[in-house]
DNA sequence: TGATTACCGGATATATTTGTCCGGTATTTG
DNA sequence: CAAATACCGGACAAATATATCCGGTAATCA
């Protein structure tokens, strides 16, 4: 469904909030790359990409980390970060793969695939990485398996 | 969505299916590519994972090609096409890429997810190659974009 | 039977994604 | 200021997906 850029921008989004939310706590590369179970130095590029996109904080130096503030908790949504990392296209590419998904020349998938794919564009823009990171919180979510 | 083996592959089985439907013609790879906008070896390599998933027929020789049966045209699905060149692992796999999709360990994002995971599934599992074939047919759907 | 046709299958090439390494820079602390 | 910390950024490496090439094989037809 995603990259595994994006999951891992996701994990590692929602656990930062919780930990910002939770304790007002940076937390470092390590202990994100850790609590989310993803590979450090990849984890460290797809954050990359969110601070400069302006979704996630970091701040350099001891005690420095990654942080969310209060309004990035509440307003970053699942879309901004998906759209940071992979793209629109799955968000408006058409499912078989046509240059354009238009119901000018629809492929024969296009009526039925239309309202699944706009649920899930509802979804990612309706759910902030600060109502996520609460599930987390209350035990509700988790971002990694123990097993 | 999906890889582009597996884009081709579904409009392959179609344009095949409404020749095979419509004439009771055979195609060829070469027709095959040209009708649908894909690069023909690569499609081919496509089309082998479906003739040995029984999915497509294939004839060799002149006057042969691939074609679909009529038993074919009425029971294969989508989600079969989609299983035998992508796997699995999207109709059933983690929004988050958690390595088991479970409620007993659920991502923060699982029960917003599942609902729509399972329409795709619904419309993978209840849409034939010899329906979407028909809707090419009346000219209700195309495979290819002109511009 | 011989020649042509067209799918088959393995090897190879290219592009993209995923993952790693390491020195640079900003920040804190003593 | 000096040393330690931790993110930043570019280069590099490995794995996978995409795409191509070419000889082999089966089938048709004259
Ligand atoms: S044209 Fe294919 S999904 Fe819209
Ligand atoms: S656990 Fe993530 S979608 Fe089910």
């Amino acid at each position: 469904m995603f990259s595994k850029a994006c999951e891992y921008g996701i994990r590692a989004s929602i656990y930062i909030g919780q930990q910002s939310a939770d304790q007002g706590r940076r937390v470092g590369l390590r202990d994100i790359a850790t609590e989310i179970g993803s590979p450090e130095a990849f984890t460290a590029k797809v954050l990359q990409l969110l601070v400069r996109a302006g979704l996630v904080t970091s701040v350099k130096g001891p005690t420095g980390g990654f942080e969310l503030t209060a309004e990035q908790l509440r307003t970053v949504t699942l879309r901004e970060i998906v759209v940071a990392i992979d793209g629109g296209e799955m968000l408006q590419g058409c499912a078989l793969g046509l240059r354009q998904c238009s119901a000018r020349q629809p492929c024969p998938m296009h009526y039925q695939f239309l309202p699944i794919r706009d649920q899930l564009n509802e979804l990612l823009r309706t759910h902030t990485i600060g109502e996520l990171a609460g599930k987390v919180h209350d035990g509700l979510g988790f971002l990694k398996q123990f097993s």
